[in-house]
RNA sequence: GGAGAGGUACCCGAGUGGCCAAAGGGGGCAGACUGUAAAUCUGCUGGCUCUGCCUACGGAGGUUCGAAUCCUCCCCUCUCCA
């Protein structure tokens, strides 16, 4: 086996498209020649210091580059954060501060290094060119595509058909997206199957400045815990790679069994060998599912907290669903009232463990809230003062109350 | 600029004078069951000082005993024409 195709076995890897492998190829039989890394290039939103599991397919495939020598620019869209990516829920965005910015950056910075070298990785700001683009550059950038061609794009297409609004300025979403690769001079960018369109602009642009068109690689969006959508932080179905180990270990344990294989294939290091085993031993019905999903909640939070982390978040996960017990370290609250006692309505409102004094009285008739382990079946209990109360409320929140009387 | 269609709860969407706190679905929450916060089934899902009251169907007025529903003006979206 040849470098190159040792070089393209693996970049291939989980994949979905490559536009075009004979192009890659190229590039990399020059690299290699030259010694000149690739620039290989990715995006992410500034608005999000928030990474998940959903980014973290990308950012594995970013270190698999820079295991083979290359360079990564990991580029925050602090700029084009103003305009919003249109793909998917349409959320009008307020621009970010450069302090909001340079914070997210640094949250950036120490949660993908837990997978990417530093050394091997630059991280730029779009706004660093865009913001010195002058209004006649802007034109002469949107000169560049036509009206015909971003209504190619799924989202725009479906909006547009759709008799949907679709406001100017969200066509400058691609156009600049493009135009970094241009300034950045990118050979490859990654992304996910749903930025295609704007990674092929990417290579319309670099054309059109004269420069050789870059790769693009896409590759698959990782469903949420709804198993339906993508996983998403606006869609609040995300598992996001700074949460508490009890967190991440119960949110996997949430999906559900069918997702649990896709999360398998495209989260686990598992070999194929293994993971086709486990998929046949599920089917055959020897593995027992809720065995495999531990297995894969515990190597996520071990990847990004730690294997004592791991073993104990699934051990508080068996004490809290399996024996009913309650966890360790439960959230405490002091709630002052000025009389003697206080009804257990008000009490979980005063302490916003409900919302409002109607979600606390629903979830009482519905026999969802119990005070030191007794069920509530009265609307109107009272709990007296200067006491510390167990509250469960559903099966898995819990809280400890202090509650003081002030005169 | 002209003509038309529309804006309903977290989302989609029905309702076109009182029976509407508003069908149905999705989502969310709770309960049962289980192997888990899977799946399935059931219930709940505006607020409050809760057998009642208050606020709500883009916004502001008006008609009426009574309006999400009718009228006027305004704002927003879409379509066709220019």
């Amino acid at each position: 086996m040849t470098e190159i195709t040792r070089q393209l076995s693996i970049i291939k890897r989980g994949i979905v498209e490559l536009i075009s492998e004979d192009e890659l190829s190229e590039k990399l039989k020059r690299s290699l020649k030259t010694g000149k890394p690739l620039r290989v290039k990715a995006g992410f939103d500034p608005t999000a210091p928030d990474l998940h599991l959903g980014h973290t397919v990308l950012i594995h495939k970013l270190k698999q580059f820079q295991e083979l020598g290359h360079q990564v620019l990991f580029l925050i869209g602090d700029f084009t954060g103003m305009i919003g990516d249109p793909t998917g829920k349409s959320e009008t965005r307020k621009p970010l501060s450069k302090e909001d910015v340079a914070k997210n950056a640094e949250t950036y910075k120490a949660q993908i290094f837990k997978i990417l070298d530093e050394k091997k990785t630059e991280i730029v700001f779009n706004s660093q060119w865009m913001n010195n683009l002058s209004s006649s550059d802007l034109i002469v950038l949107a000169s560049k595509y036509t009206v015909a061609r971003m209504l190619e794009r799924d989202d725009f297409k479906r909006r547009y058909t759709g008799n949907r609004p679709i406001a100017i300025h969200e066509f400058l979403y691609p156009l600049v997206q493009g135009y970094d690769s241009v300034v950045l001079n990118a050979d490859v960018e990654l992304g996910g199957t749903d930025q295609k369109f704007n990674l092929l602009v990417g290579r319309e642009l670099q054309r059109e400045f004269g420069q050789e068109p870059q790769i693009v690689m896409t590759m698959p969006l990782l469903e949420g815990l709804d198993g339906i959508q993508k996983m998403s932080k606006s869609l609040g179905n995300y598992v996001g790679i700074t949460e508490p180990p009890q967190e991440i270990f119960g949110k996997i344990m949430s999906i559900s069994d069918e997702l649990m294989i896709r999360y398998y294939e495209l989260l686990s290091s598992l070999a194929n060998a293994e993971l086709e085993a486990l998929k046949d031993g599920l089917k055959k019905g020897k593995t027992h599912p809720r065995g495999a999903k531990v297995s894969l909640a515990k190597e996520i939070v071990a990847r990004f907290h730690s294997t004592d982390a791991a073993t104990k978040a699934a051990s508080e996960f068996d004490k809290v669903f399996k024996s009913k017990g309650i966890p360790e370290n439960i959230e405490e609250k002091i709630v002052t009232i000025n009389s003697p006692d206080i009804g257990v309505i008000d009490l979980l409102k005063n302490s916003s463990l409900t919302p409002s004094t109607s979600e606390a009285r629903r979830l009482i008739q519905q026999g969802g809230i119990s005070v030191d382990g007794n069920k509530v079946s009265d609307i109107n209990q009272t709990l007296s003062a200067n006491k510390v109360y167990l509250i469960q409320i559903g099966k898995r929140r819990f809280a400890k109350i202090i509650i003081k009387e002030v005169s």
